[in-house]
DNA sequence: CTGTATGATGTTACGCATAACATTACTATT
DNA sequence: AATAGTAATGTTATGCGTAACATCATACAG
C-alpha cells in the first residue's frame, strides 16, 4: 500500500508540459496570464499527475500561512462549537484555514498549544480565555501576530477582546430569580475559569445586595448533565431549604432539572432553575429553561472579522467590544407576580 | 501595536551566543550533545529573545509535519467531539498535533478540506465518512499519506476502517423495541450520510422481517432537540397511531421525548422512544433513554493508534476493525414481559 | 610522543513555491 | 524600417531548520 511514490511537485508538472514551474505556478494563481494553449496543456498534466498544491514553501518564504489558530478550552462544550461556527462563517469565505486546538482548561496546555500553532506560522490567533500567563503574552508579542480574545469583555485585553459582561449577566439573572421569589438560590459552577469566576461574583453581588447569603458549589470535573444532577443532590444535603439553582451553563441546569424530576421536586414551585447560554435544549425542555442568552455565534463572527481586518493591515479600533446578552425567563422560574 | 519586529530565528539566537545555528538546533533537540557552558548560555539567550521554534522549514525539507488531519462532518455533534477526544488521547502524548477541519456534510467541502490539509503536509488523515468521491481517493493515493476511516465498519475501506456495524445496531434496537411491544415504530433521521442510510436499512429490515411496515421521516437540517420535537409533531400527523420512535441519534430522541412531555403523551406507555450513541444525557434524563451505546471514544483511540503505528513504518494488519455496540434499554421503552 | 578514539562544533546542501526582475517575441505605430 | 509597447515565459533569489558529513581539539593508551 504505502508506496514511497513521492507526491508530484510543480517541477514535475512543468517538466511534463515542457515549461518552467513558474509558468505552472502562474497558471494556478492567475490563469489569464498564461496563453490559452498552455492553459489546456497544463490543466491536463495537473489532472494526470493529481497535483496537490504544497503550501509549505510559500509559508516558509512569505511567513503567511493563510491559517488562523483557534484556542478553546474544550470541544465538548457547545458554547465553543457555536463560537467556532461563527468564526468560520467569516474565515472560510476569506480563504483562511482554521487550526483548532484545545487545552482542557489547563494553562500549561494552552501555552504549549499556542507555541505549536505559532510553530506552523499561523497568521493570527483567537483565544477564548481572558486570563493568560506572562509567557503566553510574551510569545504572542514576540511572534508579532494579531490576537483577539473572545467570551469576556472585562479583563484587560492583550490587544483586543470581543465578548459580553459575564458578571453583569449573572447579576441580572440572579436579580430576576430573586424577583421571582427564589431567594435561597445556590450557584453551581464547573471548571473555574475566568468567566466562571466573574459569574460567581455577579451572583454573589446580587445576593448580598439583597441581604441574602450566597452559596456556591463547584466541581473540578467538566460540566455535564450527570454532574448537574449530582450537584443538586449535594446542594440539597447541605442546603435542604434551597429554592433556586443558578448554573454556570445550561448543561448543569438541565442535569439539575432532571434530578428534580427524578426526586419529584416541583420546578419551579419548589425550586427555580436557571442556566447560562441559551442553547437549543433550553428551549426544547419541559419546562422551558430560564437562561441567559449569550451571543456565541456573533462573538465568533465579529472576532474573525476584526482579525481579518487587522491581517489586511487595519489597526485596532476598539480594544474591547461588548455585545449584549438577553435574559430568557422560560418556565423554570416562578411566574412574575 | 503591530510592530514589524520580525520574530527571532535560530540564526539570531546563534549570533548572540556566538555559535552557529546548528549548535543551537542541537541544543533544542539533544541538549546532552552540547557542552554544559553553552547549554546555559544558549538557554539564556533563548529566553531573552523569546525564541519560538519554527516548524515550517523542517516540514519543507523532511515532509514530516508531525501533524494529523482530522475530518469530521460537524463540530456541534457530540459524537465527533468524543471521538476526537479519543484520538487526541493518543496523538497528544506522541507529539502529534491534530489539525481539525469540518465540512458540514458536504462532499465538495470535504474534498476542499482534504486538499488544504494535504497542502500543509499532514502526515496522516483520519476521516469520519465512509463514502468518498473518486477525487478524494485519488488525492489520498497521490499524497501517499496513510488514511483511516472511523465510524463505520461496513463500506470498503480506502485503506483501513475502524467502526461498528451501524446496520446491525439499528436492527438490534428495532428488534428490542418490537419485543417490548412497540410495533408501530417510526424512524427519525437527520442529515443523510452513509451511516444514517445504514441505520435506516437496519430498521427497515427488522420491521419487514416481523411483517411490520417501516416508516421513516427525514430532515435535511442538522439534528437538534428542537428538530426532534418537530419531527414528532410531523410523525403524529402522518401516523397518528404510532407507538414508537427510534431516532438516528440521542438529540432527536430527546427532542421527541420533550415533545411527548409537552403534549402529555406517556412515555413509554403510549410511545416508546430510543436514541443512538448513548451520550451522557441519555442516562440523566427522566425517563432514562433507551439507546444504542456506541464506542465513540474507543474508535478514536484505536484509529489513532493504528495511524501512528503506520507512521512508524507498520503496515495495515486488518483492513476493517469492528468494535462492539451495546443496547441500553433505559426507561423509555415498555418493560420486558 | 604518536596514534586513535571521542566529544564538540562547524559547513554544506536541501526542500519547493513564488515575488521580483529579466528576457524574448511579437504587434502596433509613426 | 525603426521604435515603443505588450504579452508570454524564463531566471534568480529567498525563507530557515536540520541531516549528513567534515573538522578540530582534547584525552588517553601504548
Amino acid at each position: 500500500m504505502a508506496e514511497k511514490r513521492k507526491r508530484p511537485t510543480l517541477q514535475d508538472v512543468a517538466d511534463r508540459v515542457g515549461v518552467t514551474k513558474m509558468t505552472v505556478s502562474r497558471y494556478l494563481k492567475k490563469p489569464e496570464q498564461v496563453s490559452a494553449t498552455l492553459q489546456a496543456k497544463i490543466q491536463q498534466v495537473l489532472d494526470e499527475l493529481g497535483y496537490i498544491p504544497n503550501r509549505v514553501p510559500d509559508i516558509l518564504s512569505s511567513s503567511k500561512s493563510q491559517a488562523i489558530g483557534l484556542l478553546v478550552p474544550s470541544l465538548t462544550n457547545q458554547v465553543f462549537a457555536e463560537m467556532i461556527r461563527g468564526i468560520e462563517s467569516v474565515t472560510d469565505p476569506a480563504g483562511y484555514q482554521t487550526m483548532l486546538a484545545h487545552y482542557s482548561y489547563s494553562q500549561a496546555a494552552e501555552e504549549a498549544r499556542i507555541a505549536t500553532l505559532l510553530g506552523y506560522n499561523v497568521d493570527g490567533l483567537i483565544l477564548s480565555e481572558s486570563f493568560h500567563t506572562d509567557r503566553v503574552r510574551r510569545m504572542i508579542r514576540t511572534a508579532g501576530v494579531p490576537v483577539i480574545e473572545v467570551m469576556d469583555s472585562v479583563s484587560p485585553a492583550i490587544e483586543q477582546a470581543i465578548g459580553f459582561d459575564n458578571e453583569a449577566a449573572a447579576l441580572a439573572m440572579t436579580e430576576l430569580m430573586i424577583a421571582r421569589g427564589h431567594r435561597k438560590t445556590v450557584y453551581f459552577a464547573a471548571r473555574m475559569d475566568t468567566r466562571t469566576r466573574l459569574k460567581v461574583r455577579g451572583y454573589e453581588r446580587a445576593m448580598t445586595e439583597q441581604g441574602l447569603e450566597p452559596f456556591s458549589l463547584q466541581t473540578e470535573e467538566a460540566s455535564s448533565f450527570t454532574r448537574g444532577a449530582l450537584l443538586l443532590r449535594q446542594a440539597l444535603e447541605r442546603r435542604p431549604d434551597l429554592d433556586g439553582v443558578f448554573c454556570t451553563n445550561d448543561d448543569l441546569a438541565i442535569g439539575a432539572l432532571f434530578e428534580c424530576q427524578r426526586q419529584g421536586i416541583a420546578v419551579p414551585d419548589q425550586i427555580g432553575i436557571a442556566g447560562f447560554h441559551g442553547h437549543d435544549i433550553a428551549n426544547a425542555i419541559v419546562p422551558r429553561l430560564a437562561t441567559v442568552v449569550t451571543p456565541r455565534e456573533e462573538m465568533g463572527r465579529i472576532a474573525a472579522e476584526h482579525l481579518l481586518a487587522r491581517l489586511q493591515g487595519g489597526t485596532v479600533s476598539q480594544s474591547v467590544i461588548e455585545l449584549p446578552f438577553r435574559l430568557e425567563a422560560g418556565e423554570s422560574l416562578r411566574p412574575a407576580e
